[in-house]
DNA sequence: TGTACACGTGAACGATGTTCACGTCGATGC
DNA sequence: GCATCGACGTGAACATCGTTCACGTGTACA
């Protein structure tokens, strides 16, 4: 069951890659995979299902290295900062795609939860250690949307280059942090 | 000259605020100004060069209440933070149109270099200026938008219950840049 | 008087997401 | 063997979108 349906998801992914997501078509998808456009719709009910289906797909940790639990809690942000900006990065406009979805599953919510538990085992309010994730998260997501929006123009730094710069920007929020434990 | 343009661009501000970004229509705007879309393109080239310029004339300062020069780099951080994201939130889908535009005028650059100048006086490097104004506008980006995007949710916080959350978070991004001065 | 100019019309074009009635073909149960 | 069912795909259409283009107005100015 639902084999066809995978097709049409990896396609879309590959297609996405080529074109970006303004040029990711029903038409052009369909074309790519030998079809009409109306026959996707048998296996997904609209362009924002399998928009939604893409990014389910892509945030599901593919394979191993999850991040330890008993890792001190900067560590697991710093993890948890950097594969999310490099899940966004892994795909054209993988950002943008990232931000049109809008019911973070089961998963991410996991992730949230433990990333405020480290922060609580180190010693912060409950209260404080939401606005830390948050303000983390915010970060990553500001900085990586920014960061691939420029990606094709004229500002091309070295990916290392770009590296370095989140990085110091969240080792500044970090720092913060840091300051409100005991 | 451009008495009409402007009319035009008010008008597209006032739909904006009733149908959000997605239902703002050339063809919606024009009959909103007893007109036909293509008379629209006699003040504006495209769609998108309209979207430009609402976004410059909502980020053009309102009058007064510039920041003054000579405040403590932390309170000119927290002013600027501050009404970049009311500005975003003062109309529907605000940071979402924002985020479409890409070419910061004099203004903008104008304001950034005035906070790195700021840093730099209160004795930070150069580059560490610029990576600590980059990390908070990238904050302010990422949590507005995500602010904005549940707005019509369910999760309809009370407005000083957001105010909180996002002076929260930058005041913990303040005191990293805090620990990184003499 | 005539000639620019600002402004608007109406019809069309190509592209988009989506729907719907209709086919095809292989597996499954009798 | 035959019928039925389900998964899959077709083809034509619909509404809507941004945009273009040839063509009309009316007003102000030389």
């Amino acid at each position: 069951m639902g084999e066809r349906r995978t097709e049409v998801l990896r396609a879309a992914i590959e297609l996405l890659d080529e074109v970006g997501i303004d040029g990711l078509t029903m038409r052009l998808l369909a074309s790519r995979l030998g079809v009409r456009a109306s026959a996707l719709y048998r296996h997904y009910p609209s362009k924002q299902a399998l928009l939604d289906a893409m990014v389910v797909h892509l945030s599901t940790p593919r394979g191993e290295a999850r991040t330890p639990a008993d890792a001190p809690w900067d560590e697991q942000l710093r993890r948890t900062a950097g594969s999310l900006r490099q899940l966004m990065l892994a795909h054209r406009d993988g950002a943008r795609l990232m931000s049109t979805f809008h019911t973070p599953g089961p998963e991410a919510a996991a992730g949230f939860h433990d990333l405020v538990g480290a922060l609580v085992a180190a010693g912060t309010t409950p209260d404080a250690a939401v606005t830390a994730v948050d303000t983390v998260l915010a970060y990553v997501n500001g900085h990586t949307l920014e960061e691939q929006a420029r990606k094709t123009d004229a500002s091309a730094w070295p990916g290392h280059r770009r590296d370095l710069a989140f990085d110091n920007g969240l080792e500044l929020i970090l720092t913060g942090i840091r300051a409100t434990l005991p």
